[in-house]
DNA sequence: TTGGTCGGGAAAAACCTTTTACTAGCGTGG
DNA sequence: CCACGCTAGTAAAAGGTTTTTCCCGACCAA
């Protein structure tokens, strides 16, 4: 049926111990070149791949890395998967999905593949939801567990440069002129925090004073609410940082409903870039994160920690935030 | 360490064989209630789970099921998955991730992963690139596999209702009083003839010619191109039907740089709903199409084949296409 | 010749489940 | 009293690797 690695030891007249010692590259084996060709020839010869599943009972290691986020539908977690996948790709190792919201469902698929060792470790990315609670203590318990673009724990983490990307956005706005600016907040998170310092402290750098501040969540809809807080007062800024690109869509349209035209009564930036921002109307100015190297960052991280290394928290800086220039921002009207 | 059957066989006063089976609901079984009842507690209060290696080595069954796309990033690809996840994990399944550009890289990893038994089956969303056909060579010569939203070839595949959506757009455009009705295909795969047959057919029945046909492809930037194309001839259609949402998108970037607007000059409606369509200019009239239930049909269709079921093709018609209305759709001018 | 060392590989255990075949004990009918 | 059948399990094998220990022959030195 399956070629095993007897059928392979056979082939190339070894005992699968040595098969299984050249082809791991065990440095303790001595073995004659010849009787080393023999074997790597057999093996491929006979397209020999070794068994998933014995080699993961042997070893104790699966070799699979799981994967748990909130929104697989959101470009922005997209595209930290796809660079985390291939950092996983890379060291060979492969990448299990989860569903956060499945497993607080009281899922017992996601905790029998944890406890069963299906995984060797756990990304994660967290929303703050009593959900994510649940399921940190399930999986940091029991296997070595990195959290995404979070850092406000114990755990080990990979995070983006919030307050760099922060400051470059409200740069971007005083170099154009703006005094009066405005943070849209994510709200619930650690990276709240940063992104909304690195605002505050450019603007105080500046001479500014930072007042208008709202919670933008990550979501159309919550930036769009969180603008409509924002352009309530008597007094209204005159450009705005988002926290979330998603929340500055909905902050768009919040403009558009209080009769502001974007970007000449308002200037708005928003962090990370993703390729529909070039297509609102106006194209949306942005501040574009390296999400594909914060999910390799995230994959290093684990891999370090498996292999018996302490937890550590990076922040990845490379390359750094960028600046998208396009139609929603502009000198103050 | 890990506990094993074998300590709950001993916390229970039994053998690991009646552990395995009473925990398995072997109906072969013979078991007093009572030796039953020490063994569930046994398993429970010891937070026993199976090693997910050994059963999979002694059963020859991972339960794992791979999931292979080309661009994590697309909202439309993220739906899916989700839908795809939640049945697998209703079975007891669970996801493994494989990028298919990293696997046309020549990838050693992935190629392991399918020989090796890390999964039973694969979902495989292609995109008729040459990386494509290399990867369901190397995939379903050796496990069961099942394509997403495409019915081209001999294997097994699960589809949408591609013309009963495109039916519907055109009729909607029909109803508002278009004539002149062009239609943006997809090109390249067996999905463009399907949506680019419903609009042909509905425009013919309706006493029509199916005159204006371009191809959009599947980004935006070769959608704003299939767009241009539409409207360079001498005489232009009032309304268009997109085969993809993003090419849509670039269709409306390509309608501005003509100079028309829409929907006063061109009426647009595009095939899938994601949230940013809302908060495009003009928000994008759509057919939502049951994206999430095509992930979950195709699921199904591997579990089947997986219990030695047939190779069937599904039309994924439950829930039926939906109009969103929207801003990009009106009354010829 | 003997003792020692080294090269080149062999043997066997261990990893944890599942499954098939089998058995000890007991009651029952003939 | 014996054969039989039933209950309630038991025993053992199998699945494919990896890894540690062990072994045999050859060569070298004394």
């Amino acid at each position: 049926m399956r070629v095993s690695i007897t059928d392979v030891a056979r082939a190339a007249g070894v005992t699968p111990a040595v098969v299984s010692r050249v082809l791991n590259g065990d440095p303790t084996l001595q073995v004659r070149e010849q009787t080393r060709d023999r074997v790597l020839t057999a093996a491929r010869d006979l397209d020999y791949a070794p068994s998933h599943a014995a080699r993961a009972l042997r070893s104790s290691r699966s070799n699979t890395l799981g994967l748990a986020v909130h929104d697989m539908a959101n470009p922005l977690y997209g595209e930290i998967i796809m660079g985390a996948q291939r950092a996983a790709t890379d060291a060979g190792y492969v990448l299990l999905l989860a569903d956060i919201d499945g497993l607080a469902r009281g899922d017992v698929t996601f905790r029998r593949a944890v406890q069963g060792g299906a995984m060797d470790g756990l990304l994660l990315q967290r929303a703050g939801t009593a959900a994510d609670r649940k399921i940190v203590k399930t999986a940091s318990s029991r296997i070595p567990t990195v959290l995404l673009n979070d850092r406000s724990s114990a755990l080990a983490a990979a995070a983006l440069d919030d307050v760099g990307g922060s400051r470059l956005a409200t740069r971007h706005l005083l170099e154009l002129g703006h005094r009066r600016i405005g943070h849209l907040r994510l709200g619930g998170t650690s990276r709240s925090g940063a992104r909304a310092r690195g605002w505050r402290e450019t603007l105080t750098q500046a001479g500014e004073e930072p007042r208008w501040l709202a919670d933008g969540g990550h979501t159309i809809e919550t930036g769009r609410q969180g603008m409509h807080e924002l352009l309530a007062g008597p007094e209204r800024p005159t450009a705005v940082v988002a926290g979330n690109v998603l929340a500055a869509v909905g902050a768009l349209t919040a403009a558009r409903e209080s009769g502001l035209a974007v970007p000449d009564d308002l200037s708005l930036i928003a962090f990370h870039d993703i390729p529909y921002a070039a297509h609102l109307t106006p194209p949306l100015t942005t501040v574009a994160m390296p999400l594909h190297e914060l999910g390799a960052a995230a994959v290093t991280l684990l891999l370090e920690r498996l292999d018996g290394g302490k937890e550590r928290q990076v922040v990845v800086r490379e390359p750094p935030p960028r600046l998208v220039e396009r139609g929603s921002t502009a000198p103050p009207g």
